[in-house]
This record gives C-alpha cells, sequence and structure tokens, in this order.
DNA sequence: TTTGTTGTACGAAATAAATCGTACAACAAA
DNA sequence: TTTGTTGTACGATTTATTTCGTACAACAAA
C-alpha cells in the first residue's frame, strides 16, 4: 500500500476521512467550495489514486463509492516523520515547541497536552 | 521569494543550513553519502535553486559559493502549515501528541517542552 | 605548452503530477 | 422511444521535477 499521497491526493482524502466514504461528486463538492477544478479531474484523480491502492471503490452500483486504505493516523505519522528528517534535523522537541509558538493553541488544547506529558513524570 | 522548496531541494538545504555556505561539491559529498546522485544533477539542481531565488550565490572564484536565502526556521514553519492543513485538520495539539506519542522524546526533551508550556500556567 | 583535474553551463530526456476534452453507458422524465 | 442528466473511462496535453550527457573554461603539474 502507498502511503505518499501528493498534494492533491491529500486534499481529497481528507474528505473521504471525513465522511468516511464518498462519491467523486461528494469530493468535488467540496474541493470547489475552496479551490476551482474540473469534474473530471477529480474523477481522474481519484481513479488515479484507486490504481495506485490508495482507496478501495464499490462499484455495484453505477455511482462508485469510495473508501481510504489508510487512516489518517497513519497519513499523519508519515507526514511527520517526513518533515522531522527533512526540516527537524530529527528533533521531535524542535517540532513541537515551534509547533505551539507558531499556531497559538487553544486553552484546552494545552490543558490537553500538559496531560498527555504527565505520564513522564516520575521517570 | 520561494518557499516550497521539492523533496530533492530539501535535502540539499539542509545540507547548505549546516554549513552555513556551501559548494556543489560540498553538498553533492554528504548527499553520495547516503544516496546515489550525479555530480552533474546535484549542479543542476542548484542551479534550478538559483534561478528560483531560494539560494544566492558568490561566483567571484571559479567554484560557486551557495547560501540559503530563507532560514530553516521558516522552511520547518512552512512545513507545519502544510502537513497542520492538509493532514491534522488545524488541529495543533493534535500535531503535538501525536508527534510525542510516535517519537520517544529524550528526557530532555519533555523537559524542554514542559518548561516551554509553563508560560501558558496563569492565564 | 600539453595534459589531467575540477569546475560551470545547458540542452534533452525520463518521470511524475495535474488538468481536461471527448466518448459513451445508465437511467429517469417527457 | 427520445432527450437530458449524471455518471465512468481514458487518451492527450501541460507543467513540474529529476537526471544526466556533452561542451567547454580555468588552472596546476608535468
Amino acid at each position: 500500500m502507498n502511503i505518499k499521497p501528493t498534494e492533491s491526493e491529500l486534499e481529497i482524502l481528507q474528505v473521504i476521512w471525513n465522511k468516511g466514504q464518498c462519491t467523486v461528486r461528494d469530493v468535488h463538492e467540496v474541493l470547489t467550495a475552496t479551490k476551482d477544478a474540473g469534474y473530471t479531474t477529480t474523477l481522474k484523480l481519484m481513479q488515479i489514486m484507486h490504481d495506485k491502492g490508495m482507496v478501495e471503490r464499490d462499484t455495484t452500483s453505477k455511482t462508485h463509492l469510495y473508501k481510504a486504505l489508510f487512516t489518517q493516523e497513519q497519513a499523519q505519522s508519515n507526514a511527520l516523520d517526513k518533515i522531522l528528517s527533512t526540516v527537524f534535523k530529527g528533533s521531535t522537541s524542535n517540532l513541537v515547541i515551534q509547533a505551539l509558538g507558531q499556531h497559538r493553541a487553544s486553552a484546552d488544547e494545552i490543558d490537553a497536552i500538559k496531560n498527555y506529558l504527565k505520564q513522564f513524570d516520575n521517570k
């Protein structure tokens, strides 16, 4: 299974992950809300994603239904690995601090993180 | 200025950032330690990066010296923005927790992060 | 001055990604 | 049954990225 989606593929996956499963039109409608692209372009991309084994589809009815073959968590993990090695010299703490610094997290988010860190306390 | 380096361009930038400034040979030597690529390939990539305005170069002597035109921090910031919007639905805390979960940070790193978080305490 | 070494320049090819036109099938409504 | 709508299939084109061969300049050593 190929977990190295291109930029456009990720946009599409995002929609699929949100809805669980999608038709081409579903995806296309969401995409055209923010950018413009022809319907057949979206279709073609999704067909290519299928060829690559990134999504599966149910073709029993005329309108096909697409599902992702890996989870958003897997994609996240992958994306992190990549930028850690390419721009963060492998330093997780740099990444974390940089992320917190530039994208003001909400109080709740900060709490969630602090909470998460508690598990490392008595070591 | 173009801050959207391709994969190969990032590998090169990594080397330049480390040394501050580099010749093509410097870069190429580091790259060939981990992967193989022809010398002229590296040269061409660096010339393209120059065309794109990502690096500047000193051509006063025969052997040119390349410098990055943006910092690693800027590239990091950019990379974070990108994956936050494409795979993390904009949630910084998800990103942080996921990062800590999968890449076991050292005790020192954890401390650094806790320390950083202290600034949000009495708010 | 000849020759080998180390550079840059640059065109061309290979590959990958994204976009779109055209063809045509299914099917519902007229 | 004709027509309009909504789908998929797929080839062709465009654009971006990567790779490399060939040409040639500078210069040091023989």
